[in-house]
DNA sequence: AGTTGCTTAGTACGAGTGTTCTAAGGTACA
DNA sequence: TGTACCTTAGAACACTCGTACTAAGCAACT
């Protein structure tokens, strides 16, 4: 990536600490009095050139949507794609950065920890953590989601979930677990699988 | 912490699915347009409210400063174990939280997303992004480990390492992908498994 | 029916804000 | 010295935005 002259990096690394401390971008004016100028009109530029060149963006016309692109706060760094197969795939030389703590930072999610192995084929083992969303309807749900379902008699379940016109079909991705069919006011679809966790030990 | 009413609630998981997007606050107008109101008193009125109870934040006559609180802590909240076999595991009270941000939180990680199906047996599957502990001899891997390792000739795959007297044997967990047999000078170990993490897209 | 309390509609105002324009200042180079 | 190019200053404009205010709707209860 293109580099920052030293002014631009002055606002960019002013930009990027304002942001991390107020949750929120400055205004022109802010930015303007922090870098000791008298006129917006520097401060508009140098944020079109820092644009340009990809370290920012925002929305015109629109107060404080300014965002900074590339953070290299937060995160895990993430070099690159790497082949199971035997191809060579080379590493990137771009940081681009993994926060998994806003990974799956969605409204209404809540974590549950695997037991058993009847999610198997779709590869969710024995101590995974899978990450939820809420769901309070059964019509939420999609034909082929993973849910959590409370059905009566089988308690809360991780299954795949099919829809017909009469009844509701949960299913276990590993052939020993036979499919439940039960009408849909049987049923009570607590949540909708969003991903996946492991944590392998040493 | 005091509960949400039904609408302040719906305004409440907007405002975090928009800040997430976008990574600004919206304004008050768009925020009356998504809660298809036609005045923007009631959506003052309910920031006023979540803000008494330590649901978000804002600085006062400035525009989109709007914030979300994290009063919780960080992450997201455990709240129990779900079988796959079909035994009743109920849902637990306490709220345990898991901060996925700091679950891979360890010195020298990154991460690579998976390309090809070598590790499939070990559900390690396309796509998945694995957290990577950086290894710089090949002494620090230990046998069985699953590893980064770079081969002449066959590139820096995924695989289990082994170790025999006389040389290093690189195996996927994929019967259709035969083992690599090297003499221990042939190999570098770039990192070890830590972790996985998938994201299911809806 | 009347009262109370809360929510919503609609409007208005002033400050904040992004943007544009012209002019002045400064630097590099011929 | 002169020219070209870029940066800065300063002002002005139109629009956005938070905020305040009044009136109307609405439900619960007396």
């Amino acid at each position: 990536m293109e580099n920052l002259t030293p002014v631009q990096k002055e606002l960019y690394d002013w930009l990027v600490q304002y942001i991390n401390t107020n949750k929120h971008s400055p205004s022109i004016r802010e930015m303007m009095k922090a870098m000791k100028l008298r006129s917006p009109a520097p401060i508009q530029s140098r944020l079109e050139k820092m644009r340009n060149k990809g370290y920012i963006d925002w929305t015109e016309g629109q107060a404080r949507t300014l965002r900074i692109l590339q953070p290299h706060g937060e995160g895990i760094p993430l070099l690159g794609k790497i082949t199971a197969g035997g191809l060579v795939e080379p590493f990137r030389d771009e940081q681009e950065k993994i926060d998994f703590g806003s990974f799956f930072n969605l409204p209404n999610c809540y974590v549950l920890q695997v037991v058993g192995d009847s999610m198997i084929e779709d590869h969710i083992t024995e101590g995974d953590y899978v990450i939820m969303q809420s769901i309070t309807s059964i019509q939420q749900a999609k034909d082929g989601d993973i849910v959590a379902a409370r059905v009566e008699g089988y308690g809360t379940t991780l299954k795949k979930i099919y829809f017909s016109p009469s009844k509701v079909s949960l299913k276990a991705s590993n052939p020993k677990y036979a499919p439940i069919n039960v009408s849909p006011d049987q049923i009570q679809v607590q949540g909708s699988l969003m991903g996946v966790c492991r944590l392998h030990q040493k």
